[in-house]
DNA sequence: AGCGTTACTTTGTTTTTACTAGTCTCTTTG
DNA sequence: CAAAGAGACTAGTAAAAACAAAGTAACGCT
């Protein structure tokens, strides 16, 4: 018995990458944020379709994550504003590839 | 009036690969085909933690989207192999670069 | 005949996700 | 100054997705 016909396992890297992308909304996220820091409404402005409650729950694992930073501005007007780690922004690359294939292999309908 | 202070818009295209990427399971499938055809139960172990009906399921919607293909080989032993399309070949450098990004900044853990 | 494998489908339950409202702190407007 | 509005959430509940377990059906192995 020693042909294991390996299961055509998957990258476990790639496993721990979909453990946060898989998740609806985490990917267009991260997307926004590539265009510099943004605040709570203006979040949900650029995330079409996101509710509030589902927004703030992202926004705390995307930080426990280590991916996004929440800074918080004392105003008086008090201002929070998200932003990418370097861990964040690494996705940059990986992001313009999937663009680009999605641009190429899915319809815009 | 013209200071329409754009919204962070995500990128369209990315919105459409995320539409797919998204949703739980998808992105692992693709990579498990990415190593070359499986079968139904192939998938069901390499993609560790999928129920039968979810995987099911997702195959329909990926064939569907062009993405992979469903070939049947009337046997006798009927045997059903699932490939990628090109258009799902095409995602093969995302996926490496996404696998390279979660090496350097996703623990283990 | 009896058990195991492949490839699913069906059913009922649990987990996720989403939506609607509401809170609380300022800021702007009359 | 009072009312109305924006920003940043939280809570409660409803709808959707995922899960596990069982069932179906055709074949193969012993």
């Amino acid at each position: 018995m020693s042909d294991e016909h390996e299961p055509r396992l998957c990258d476990s890297a790639l496993v721990r990458a979909f453990d946060f992308l898989g998740k609806r909304w985490n990917g267009i996220i991260l997307g926004s944020l590539l265009n510099g820091p943004a605040s709570f409404s203006e979040l949900r402005r650029g995330v079409v379709g996101i509710s509030d409650s589902v927004l703030s729950e992202r926004l705390v694992e995307l930080s426990r994550a280590g991916l996004v930073t929440r800074r918080v501005d004392e105003g008086p007007p008090v201002a929070v504003s998200y932003t990418l780690t370097d861990a964040g922004l690494g996705l940059l690359p990986a992001l313009r590839e999937l663009t680009v294939w999605s641009s190429a292999n899915l319809p815009v309908a």
